[in-house]
DNA sequence: TCCTTCAAGCTTTTT
DNA sequence: GCTTGAAGGA
């Protein structure tokens, strides 16, 4: 039977769609058009007569669910559509415990712990425990405890684990195995799960309650699963455990796309699935539809480099397309304001918006020089990364009422919000709660409900002050029944004050604060107009099953249509874009070796990195780097990556500014002519500052630098700052000053700045440079 | 209890 | 360089 979806699909991508029944393996290289595989083979299932409701597909981010939900709906209708079960691996298998949540003993509303829930969490026990938190850092204790997770190692397993322990001891932090399990016992308490747990979780009520795994295993007839690479040993059984009875299952990945080891990842997985599903069919998409013959090329030549992957021949019919640039720059500085000037010139003369470009970088600290000089020369922009909206203070403060509305349990709601806004409830009264409430294994909530029971040795005020508190907190419960989640954060913004508080003091700091309070209302109550609409429960307690599970990347807004994108590599595997440039292509920093040594696994995984950073590219692909660069505030010399080197020189195109100019005197490192021989041996020693021909060197260095870059924002005198004059902010922009206060050395000035925001800055440390 | 000051820490991060 | 957290003082 003929299907109009299946036109326009080469032999191996409709094989893919066709073939429906059993085990399959879709390797799908860069640019292959896997989403269009993965969509047409759901409607293909559907349209085989295959309920929706039987089918799971699982992605990595509620973007790719989102995107492939809607393809698919413009296939089959939304009517259809809208009963598969599609989402993130968290998020599918978070609805289903909430279902199944009385078999492992946690009630349905649990509360879902992001990391800096875990954090704060982990650092209160580290405490308790009387540690020292030198020796124990939160993030390696964090990482321990989900590493373990991710291999399904429960805490009493943990303990009994002895190459975890002796891991452990070796690291010389060898309490983390009780850590571990006051931190499990915490979370229970707390009717909390953590991002891990959710998978874990899943996995243990799939072991203990074999009739609920086969509820599933039928319910779920097909399988489907997308970047399979990067599925860890938990997700991995989960599926194999779904999987055993019907064996219709479909993983789709690209083993040379595998980044995210460090998070659990394993590339085995994928490299093994032949084993696990015998009788499993292959299709290979080799074809690359994005990128020209150039980039596919350059890009095949360095992930040939890697020894572990699946064979394979990813071409491209387009035109041969453009050598990949190269851009060297002497100095960070001089590294932003190049790439910045050729995104201009080329959109330019190539008639493109600014969204055609993206700059790549490795690590989220290479965005700051980027926006400077976009800002400088004036090119629209937008930039991914940094603290998530999810994360900022006032969002998360106003989401813990929520949390502690529906969960009076969640201890680390409670201690976010007890005090704030101020009720003069101090850290030593929390102590004192937190203790009494970890002697009892009950929640602090449950101690300060019933102080005759649970005495905390707290007086009188204090006591009055924290009936206050629980008096506000169920009085949003009693609401709960009457009212839609959106209603209800209105209420709580309302009520708790901190809606007033934010805008009676008009700092710029609680103007934009303000501004995301009523942000996120507005999403609460896009939530529950949508789910009214869908004929979804639009309650409190179903908007915070997703809100945890929600990231910024899952917000779209128009405003930010026509920028150029700054993101992470990582962050940028998914995307494509007509101009990428990718930046910071130095040893050490790309590949980075920041972990200490670069173990020949860590290299390929960053190999693969750069790899996923040049397939984004659909057209054209600078590569730049930059001699030299201020890291952690300390001037470093750099090496050229050496990636540049691995890329195959017929695809590269090396400017004549890669000769260092000859003033500088540095023929021995950096021939002039002979471009391959300057990378082919990376370890060729480097020259430090210490001779004294290279002290000139960092001398004229400095000078070039001076010459080059921005003296805008070097500060001027603070004697110079007067009320009345126009100043200009390194980052705000120009203002005038209207206010001085404070004593001669700590000089307070309140300027307004162009966007009418006020800011008062110390001018020991401000910015400032007067215009006149 | 709150505010200031100092020091230590820093990757990538779909959830 | 910048942010965050813990300790110390009012």
């Amino acid at each position: 039977m003929d299907y109009p979806y299946l036109k326009g699909l080469n032999k191996a991508q409709r094989d893919a769609v066709e073939n429906i029944i059993g085990p399959s393996l879709v390797i799908a290289g860069a640019g292959s058009g896997k989403t269009r595989v993965l969509t047409f083979r759901i409607a293909h299932l559907i349209r085989m007569g295959n309920a929706p409701s039987t089918i799971l597909a699982l992605t990595f981010t509620n973007k790719a669910a989102r995107e492939m939900k809607e393809r698919i709906a413009s296939v089959v209708g939304n009517d259809i559509a809208k009963y598969l079960w599609m989402g993130t691996f968290h998020s599918i298998f978070a609805k289903i415990l909430r279902f199944e949540s009385e078999a492992i003993g946690y009630p349905s509303t649990f509360t879902i712990y992001d990391t800096s829930d875990s954090k704060s969490l982990i650092r209160s026990i580290i405490k308790d425990m009387q540690l020292s938190n030198k020796v124990y850092k939160v993030n390696t204790v964090l990482n321990r405890i989900s590493a373990a997770k991710n291999n399904l190692i429960t805490a009493v397993n943990y303990a009994k684990t002895t190459s975890a322990t002796e891991y452990d001891q070796s690291i010389r932090m060898p309490r983390i195995s009780a850590i571990y399990k006051e931190y499990s016992r915490r979370c229970k308490v707390a009717g909390a799960m953590d991002f891990d747990d959710l998978l874990m979780n899943t996995n243990l009520l799939m072991h203990h309650h074999p009739e609920v795994l086969k509820k599933y295993q039928e319910k779920f007839k097909f399988i489907l699963v997308v970047e399979y690479q990067d599925t860890n040993f938990s997700q991995y059984l989960i599926v194999k455990k779904l999987a055993e009875l019907n064996k219709n299952i479909c993983v789709v990945g690209d083993d040379a796309q595998s980044i995210y080891s460090f998070r659990g990842a394993r590339i085995e997985n994928i490299l093994n699935f032949r084993n696990d599903y015998p009788g499993y069919q292959t299709y290979k998409l080799e074809q690359n539809y994005r990128s020209t013959q150039n980039i596919v090329n350059a890009a095949n030549s360095i992930i040939q480099k890697n020894k572990k992957q699946i064979k394979k021949n990813v071409f491209s019919e387009k035109e041969t397309g453009e050598q990949i640039k190269v851009i060297q720059a002497l100095t960070d500085n001089e590294e932003g304001q190049v790439v910045v000037s050729e995104i201009n010139q080329h959109r330019l003369s190539a008639h493109h918006q600014y969204s055609d470009y993206a700059i790549l970088y490795r690590t989220n600290a290479q965005s700051r020089i980027f926006e400077e000089q976009l800002r400088k020369q004036n090119l629209p922009y937008k930039i991914f990364g940094g603290l998530s909206f999810y994360q900022r203070k006032e969002i998360k403060d106003i989401l813990s009422y929520l949390r502690l509305t529906i969960n009076s349990s969640d201890n680390e709601a409670f201690k976010r919000i007890v005090n704030y806004p101020a009720r003069g409830i101090g850290q030593t009264t929390l102590t004192k709660l937190e203790q009494t409430a970890n002697n009892n294994s009950i929640s602090i909530w449950e101690v300060v409900c019933q102080p005759d029971q649970f005495p905390a040795g707290l007086n009188k005020g204090t006591i009055t002050k924290l009936n206050g508190f629980i008096t506000l907190i169920n009085s949003f419960k009693n609401q709960l029944v009457d009212n839609s989640a959106y209603e209800m954060a209105l209420m709580v913004a309302r009520q708790t004050k901190i809606l007033e508080e934010l805008y009676r003091d008009k700092t710029p700091e609680n103007l934009s604060k303000f501004e995301n309070v009523q942000e996120l209302l507005n999403a609460i109550q896009d939530f529950s107009i949508n789910a009214q609409e869908e004929g979804q429960p639009n309650r409190l307690e179903n908007y915070l099953e997703d809100v945890a599970l929600l990231t910024d990347q899952d917000s779209d807004k128009d405003e930010d249509r026509n920028k150029v994108t700054l993101m992470t590599v990582h962050s940028a595997k998914g995307l494509e874009f007509k101009n990428v440039f990718i930046v910071g292509l130095e040893d050490k920093l790309f590949p980075s070796s920041f972990s200490g040594v670069l173990t020949p696994e860590n290299l390929e995984e960053e190999r693969r990195l750069f790899y996923v950073a040049i397939t984004r590219a659909m057209e054209n692909a600078w590569i730049s780097f930059a001699r030299q660069r201020y890291s952690w505030g300390q001037l470093t010399f750099c090496e050229p990556s050496r990636f540049i080197a691995e890329i195959d020189e017929e695809y590269l195109s090396m400017p004549s500014n890669l000769q260092m100019p000859s003033f500088l005197n540095t023929q021995t490192e950096y021939p002039t002519s002979n471009k391959r021989s300057t990378f082919s041996s990376p370890s060729a020693p480097a020259e430090r500052p210490a001779s004294t021909a290279n002290l000139n060197l960092s001398k004229r260095l400095t000078k070039l630098k001076q010459a080059h870059s921005r003296p805008t924002f070097e500060p001027d005198d603070p004697s110079l700052i007067k009320i009345g004059v126009e100043v200009e902010h390194q980052r705000f922009g120009r203002g005038k000053v209207i206010d001085l206060e404070g004593d001669s050395t700590n000089l307070k000035a309140t300027v307004v700045f162009q966007n009418s925001m006020r800011k008062q800055l110390l001018l020991k440390f401000a910015r400032l440079k007067v215009i006149k």
